[in-house]
DNA sequence: CATTAAAATGAACAACATTCATTAAGGGGG
DNA sequence: CCCCCTTAATGAATGTTGTTCATTTTAATG
């Protein structure tokens, strides 16, 4: 929400401060790594800083603000490099994966990120030049571009929150009656619930990106 | 989590409950529609039943439980008759619309469903039956129908988010030179952002089922 | 009528995020 | 050198939340 890149100081300097957004985010990161985002509060947050809580919103407006901060940091981790070698469509895989990779681990940021404006996230915007570049140069129209990564984020999105369901997410319980030819297939599923979800994950990919290639490649010939 | 069917009574009879689950998911979907997820709390509920927060808790055993209560009773508004007389990609697309349409206003449950196991929502249940037993009859193989399930339902979940973003969140505001081919092609976006969000989902949508159509059906011919 | 079990109550808790008046600290202008 | 301004940090307090618990209410059962 709020922005508070380095501005120029005003007349009197501040007691050397012990804290900055940089800091916090980087605190912030360090506590979800470790003990998960349940356990991030503001007061949590405050103590890995040694700091009191209140003293936060002096470089954050909010927790909101603070989730933003580690969005934007985990976005950095995003593979784009693909696009500089690879076909765009090989390329958008590749994106799609590392996206999805980057992100399993930070499902509670996607409810505040898929509606997040791009002024908020400088890497975020980073990311999206890249990708659109790649793609107007292949020769694909820039509107369509644009269409094809919320398309493809929307899948990566949807498909970040499957890695972390739990094993027995298929397990119609005493309700097998309800869905039997559904419970069959599903019971045939790899064990692994990452597994699973990579599966998926990679058929809907593929299909996605072919039918994309399919729309935007003149036909070979 | 927790399910209490119409379990048989013992011996004593309770003074002629005035709440039910019943009751319970019938007043919180309205609390939703009419003052939006932010105003559904234990206590608004209960005021909208015209009982004390705490009696919710002999029929629901946590908030995340009303959400699930509110989740089945929207699934059971996605639109799956195409499945019965549609061809098996056309059918497909017209489930992706309707389910996205319903879950365009209920994006706070997406964290919860996305991750819930279905013994707790018959009514995901019998959808998914459905769409199953249609993709098999069409030749299909069950495990891959499973997963075309999970990735199209992928897609959904993040696509839906796109429904409520604000209108600037692709306004670069102050970054624009991080991102100048992106932000030219951003701002060709239709005005409306739910019309912007309905472009890059049938875009996707398209792409997606058109690439299981070609991988799934035999070459015509 | 006494027993029993579910259901509802109201008070109390415990976590939270967030606000506010106050205090500390350091640099620049007089 | 001193005063004052600005920023940062504090700690207490506030307002929402979800949730628990001992207690009471109610009505069917035997």
């Amino acid at each position: 929400m709020s922005q508070q890149p380095p501005r120029t100081r005003g007349r009197g300097r501040p007691p050397s401060p012990v804290l900055s957004r940089e800091r916090l985010a980087r605190a912030a990161i360090r506590i979800v790594a470790e003990q998960g985002y349940r356990r991030l509060t503001m007061a949590s947050l405050a103590r890995e800083l040694g700091v009191s809580a209140s003293a936060l919103y002096n470089h954050v407006s909010s927790k909101r603000d603070v989730l933003v901060l580690i969005q934007d940091r985990v976005n950095e981790q995003i593979d784009c490099s693909a696009f500089d070698t690879r076909p765009w469509d090989e390329a958008l895989r590749e994106w799609a994966r590392s996206y999805r990779h980057c992100f399993a681990r930070h499902t509670a940021l996607i409810p505040v990120m898929a509606v997040l404006p791009v002024a908020d996230s400088p890497q975020t915007l980073r990311m999206y030049e890249r990708v659109t570049r790649a793609l107007c140069e292949a020769g694909i129209d820039g509107a369509d571009a644009v269409d094809i990564i919320v398309g493809v984020e929307a899948l990566v999105f949807g498909a970040a929150y499957d890695v972390s369901a739990p094993t027995n997410i298929f397990d119609p319980g005493g309700l097998e009656e309800l869905a039997p030819t559904f419970t069959r297939f599903a019971a045939q599923r790899p064990r692994d619930p990452r597994a699973a979800a990579d599966r998926a994950f990679e058929l809907a990919l593929e299909s996605l990106v072919g039918g994309l290639r399919q729309r935007f490649t003149e036909t070979v010939g």
